[in-house]
DNA sequence: ACTCAGGTTTACGTTAACGTAAAGGTAACT
DNA sequence: AGTTACCTTTACGTTAACGTAAACCTGAGT
């Protein structure tokens, strides 16, 4: 019996639009139910949603994060057989050393972001002394 | 008197095609020499070729690449003034709050990985062992 | 009954970041 | 001279991820 939610709901909750959820349906990413033909979203809808914004921002792809969120759901028959699940393992694997990438790419770029601070308020403090 | 680039060699380094580097010219962000027709890259090149790749990776458009690359090169002329200088610090402070978020989220999808990591190799156990 | 603020479907439009093909130049090898 | 292997320019094509507009329904308030 947990809450549920109005498509404006999600769309204010994570500042998007309407029209991108419902884009994210046609794409078979939720499912919602229908209160005559108004959608109403389950906290799982929710959840999912959250997982594409997630995704989104760490640049995968619709069809990336559909396979992540698939993977991450085995759903309620263990229809797991062995290919499968093994290359579920591989699949993990390379979406961690792709995250891996990311976060080494973070730590330069903040540097970067550092060297560029460093000058630009050196050149801003130069300006006011002078 | 550095090494020079053929356009092929920066193409193979870095795994794209050629028309991807010609076409980060035409959006004004190489501006390689030439010899004869030929496009001729200095090392300073290829690093801005690498700063947009890592840029791309971290999900950065094009222009925004463009903007931090300019405003990691001040130029040799330190035409800052002031408001320019201000405004470098606000972009710097927003970009680095983006990849906060971009670190946070990487945490938790790393931690999710765990989770469908677990679960696979488990049911995997389950198969062999049965 | 009327309005009005939301929701809905359907469909065409848009932008970024290249892909792909056509047509040709050029240096080097045979 | 011919072929090969690159390079070049020019230009149209493509895909993802929505934006935007039109036309319609629908329950709540007045």
């Amino acid at each position: 019996m947990s809450r549920t939610y109005s498509i404006r709901d999600l769309a204010d909750e994570f500042d998007i639009t309407t029209r991108t959820i419902r884009f994210y349906e046609t794409e078979g990413m939720l499912n919602p139910q229908r209160e005559g033909q108004a959608r109403i979203y389950s906290a799982q809808d929710r959840v999912t949603l959250k997982l594409i914004l997630r995704g989104k921002r760490l640049g995968l792809s619709l069809a990336e994060s559909r396979e992540l969120i698939a993977m991450y759901r085995p759903g309620l028959e263990p229809e797991a057989n062995r290919p499968q699940l093994e290359k579920l393992l591989a699949v993990i694997e390379q979406r961690r050393s792709h995250l891996r990438q990311q976060l080494h790419d973070i730590e330069r770029m903040m540097q970067d972001l550092d060297d560029a601070e460093l000058k630009a308020s050196e050149a801003l403090a130069a300006l006011t002394g002078a």
